[in-house]
DNA sequence: ATAGTTGTTGACCGAACGGTCCGTAATTCT
DNA sequence: AGAATTACGGACCGTTCGGTCAACAACTAT
């Protein structure tokens, strides 16, 4: 009944948050964004809203996404020690192409959650999913229950997790990061 | 020969560590800068330069300061596990009173490094102290030589420590903290 | 074919940004 | 006392910010 829209909103929101994960949300400006997706402001007002919708929208899609990709890695067959020996791999593969954007929902942690308590309510929920996620990973067999031990143990590793994606972007050189991420798998207990 | 100041500029710059602290950097306005230190933009750039320069100085002074700070707790005379205990509680203690700035140099290696050189070699070297630092806090007595395993766990340490700082700032509740700080010191060897 | 609806576009808005200039006030030297 | 020097204060610079408006283009339903 109307014209249709030409450029896909997936496919827009997909390149809006690789803006906000390179540069933050202070450091993004509606022009950054428009040169990130191709499109004018005003296609982007009436698809998401205004900036903090499309940051909104941005970290639901990271959340979601990565969530998936995490659990996926994570609960392969495998020891829970060559999980996360996979995990970590896998955070530093892009550090080896010269990428350190690091972990968006690390990045807003720090950059935009205190000054939006919704941001906030969504990156508090972030990390504990991610904790949760490691639990899970950690247990030597999906039958098996968590323990205190294994809680701890899991606390540990995100930490350790959010530590090195910090390392990442604060410029700490590969091999260092490389082995910040061995002794983390290291500390697994089997 | 000329009027004196009548501003400390030690002091000034504290101020200007603190909302820069608060806010980071492209969050923070001159007006912002104006606003904490009570002075005017022209005394502000006669003084340290420009923004970035202030920034620099601001990252500066808290590098030595809180490289001191962390010097003393890790240096006294207790067991490993101690130290570090005492270590997370220092850092957990402002959560408490509902400071959730976290660690300036953590938040700066997330929100500036990435975008500035200087910047980034600060943060790279200032992680990299902080985890020196924490090698010799694990050596049982100041005799002693690290290990391979010192190092490691140094590793797992620092990476933990700068993940919790991420979590308090990312809004986790301050049980769930505590907890995390728990679970880090009791992965301590002895 | 045309009316109606919707997407795209570029011009435009006031406000705030980082930064500069210059007149005035205050102080110390001669 | 007066000259020289320096700090302070406010006005002002061009640019960019997030956000809006209205004209135009493109499509569908009738």
């Amino acid at each position: 009944m109307a014209r249709p829209r030409e450029f896909d909103p997936k496919e827009a929101l997909d390149q809006i948050l690789a803006q906000f994960w390179d540069s933050g949300y202070h450091a993004t400006s509606l022009q950054d964004l428009e040169r990130a997706t191709g499109l004018k402001k005003q296609s982007l007002y009436r698809e998401f809203g205004n900036k903090d919708a499309m940051f909104a929208a941005a970290l639901g899609l990271y959340g979601g996404r990565e969530m998936l990709v995490m659990g996926e890695i994570l609960m392969e067959p495998a020891t829970p020690r060559a999980r996360f020996e996979a995990l970590f791999r896998a955070v530093l593969a892009p550090v080896r192409d010269g990428d350190r954007r690091g972990c968006f929902l690390c990045n807003t942690s720090i950059e935009h959650a205190p000054d939006n308590p919704e941001v906030r309510a969504h990156t508090a929920k972030g990390i504990a999913a991610s904790q949760a996620q490691f639990v899970q990973a950690l247990l030597p067999d999906p039958s098996a229950m968590a323990t205190a031990d294994l809680e701890a143990a899991a606390r540990r590793l995100t930490a350790g997790y959010f530590g090195l994606r910090v390392m990442v972007r604060g410029g700490v050189p590969l091999p260092e990061l490389e082995a910040v991420a061995a002794s983390l798998v290291a500390g697994i207990d089997p």
